[in-house]
DNA sequence: CGCCTCCATGGAAACGATTCCATCATGGTT
DNA sequence: AACCATGATGGAATCGTTTCCATGGAGGCG
């Protein structure tokens, strides 16, 4: 019953050639039109499948790409997926997912896992730093990151300050200078990246200096930023948008978790009632504000606006829906895995995506 | 610079012992204390990793376990991802993830390439019925369905009739005629459920029945049901729930798409505007029907009730927040990759966990 | 007519691991 | 003192594929 896979041996066996033909005949090499055509049948008839294993360690490569991203239930991250799955199945790779919670150390043990399968090229939503990439791509890992950058800092969570406290260094990260370029006041979008990092990223810069000129625009001139693991880029965008008289008891991290985020949303509220409007970095802390705003009897927009970065399908269900940052993350997934494919010629740049800002009702005039 | 990666073979010769010795070493043989401790501190200096590719090939044993899902944005399916992959990662089992679409087309397709890689365990939540199906387990796959079964005839694909479309035959689909136990009017929970099947399930019969009974309390008779793909048994449950005068034009379906379901809950609304409350089978679906209900002017829960099948964040954040079915995503996925990994012995049982009516504020009295 | 080239073809090595089996040393028993 | 059981150890086969290389035949050209 189990009928155990045909082998090549097999086929060349019924096909009456020797095993070497017949893997010219199925990778394209040369043959006769008469053996082709006999091998060709009789691959058919026993249904053989090449072993991707077999094949994997002879030619020492790996089969599939690596899929590292924090958490799937973020449907950013899941829409990522998404567009890493397309780009991979229409290039016949397989795609080995690993999720890390946001958590260094189990990313670290996830490429370590990614390794052992021979699996070399590798799109990630880094949560670590140096520590856990440098050693990667000396091992001959072909990496991409996506939607981020990791920290500059060995053992730098690039989340920066820890949930509920408030605010961090006070002139951003290393990285994230290194993301302005150093022109402090430096000209308009398209922003200037890190080179040499290959990189699939929004125009996180460009998204949120849109989003606090809008806020701006209406009036609101205490706004708060709300900010996850990986939201670096973004703090520091709304840094250098807001200027340099940043109010820093605006500027409020949570972790990963749902619970963290509420945490952070609720406390930012209580403990600054005067806060006209709210940036938040990513759709579980826009959740989260929208929960924490109901919570204590804000209402939105009339007591405090809300942006989130991230657009979401159930940001149109909120009421009043909600006003977003959208960024593709399909688009973004899709694009690190070409990268990642065509990863042979030299090193790939990195290419930024550009971000759009919805206007729907969760904004309005300051009252 | 690039360092290939130590071998087996580098190992034993550093350490100046056989291959065969290393190996033993490394998965717990016998070996004396003297050369185990120097293998291992060997092994460590060379930062050794044995190969899966290698070991895979020689045990003719499959690495990792092959995850199917419809679509990684729904969020449903993303919990179910976080469980399998919380599990797998305990197992230190690697998983490789395809995305159906919801197109047992590309089912297959995914399935040949799980094949391919020889990845035999495989937990699906299938699109596709017997004829992608049968052909894996014959070809010596273990299968754990979650979610859903599939189709019971070849070719027949899950969702029964197609997007607009009212109903389909007048008394569900063979699969859930057996998923009924072929008791007409069946003794209360717990539903008798095919044996044999190794597959992870919520109890959608006891959580539509829950709601339908909830709904009947407020007063609602035309109770409308808007199905997708693969909620054939949500489907008889609602049929079996709301009795023999069960009206077929409440009863419709829509695709995996946002917009297929959007346009089967406006059609919905429009066609039957006397209806007074809809149940969504999942939470695409849900979030179509919010959708439609706001574009046509209609209240919930003053015009319409509302019951979503699945729980995810957003349905708090809806106004009103929604009434909801809860699925334990993340459990469903956990226990069928559980399931999936010791499977070895006697064939697994069919697991069901259980759902909730979690009551919040789109459903009222009839008015 | 002979030689050289070219192509189709098959044998065999290699990839990196596990595992069977033979070998050898050791220590205990008769 | 001879023998056997036991345990550590290394060699070699094996898994399924690709690829190098040698072989042999056919055909073209000098």
């Amino acid at each position: 019953m189990e009928a155990k896979r045909a082998t090549i041996k097999d086929v060349a066996e019924a096909a009456g050639v020797g095993v070497a033909t017949v893997s010219r005949v199925l990778s394209g090499g040369s043959a006769s039109p008469a053996t082709r055509e006999r091998v060709l049948a009789v691959a058919a008839q026993l249904d053989y499948r090449p072993s991707a294993l077999g094949r994997n360690l002879r030619q020492r490569r790996t089969g599939g790409i690596g899929l590292l991203v924090p958490d799937l239930t973020d449907t950013f991250f899941g829409q990522l997926a998404e567009g890493v799955l397309a780009c991979a199945r229409s290039a016949g790779e397989p795609v080995v997912l690993g999720s890390t919670g946001d958590d260094p150390e189990q990313e670290a043990e996830l490429v370590g896992m990614l390794l052992e399968q021979s699996v070399d090229r590798v799109i990630a939503v880094p949560s670590g730093g140096a520590d856990t990439w440098g050693p990667a791509a000396r091992a001959g890992m072909t990496v991409v990151f996506a939607d981020r950058l990791p920290a500059e800092r060995p053992g730098d969570a690039p989340s920066g300050p820890m949930p509920g406290s408030m605010s961090g260094s006070a002139s951003g990260s290393t990285a994230d200078l290194m993301l302005l370029d150093g022109v402090p006041p430096p000209p308009p979008s398209p922003p200037v990246l890190p080179t040499g990092v290959p990189a699939v990223l929004a125009d996180d810069r460009a998204g949120i200096r849109t989003a606090v000129r809008y806020l701006r625009g209406l009036g609101h001139r205490r706004i708060a930023f709300l900010g996850g693991p990986g939201h670096d880029r973004r703090v520091a965008a709304f840094r250098e948008a807001i200027g340099p008289a940043v109010d820093e008891d605006l500027v409020v991290f949570a972790t990963g978790s749902r619970d963290s985020a509420y945490a952070a949303a609720s406390g930012l509220f209580q403990s600054r009632p005067d806060l006209t409007a709210v940036l938040a970095g990513g759709n579980v802390l826009g959740e989260a504000a929208v929960l924490a705003a109901r919570e204590l009897d804000l209402r939105v927009p009339r007591d405090v606006s809300l942006v989130m970065y991230d657009d979401v399908p159930w940001a149109e269900l909120c009421s009043p829906p909600l006003t977003v940052i959208a960024q593709p993350g399909r688009d973004i997934g899709y694009r690190a895995c070409e990268l990642v494919l065509r990863a042979s010629g030299r090193r790939p740049r990195t290419v930024v995506l550009p971000t759009e800002l919805i206007v729907r009702g969760s904004c309005g005039p300051l009252r």
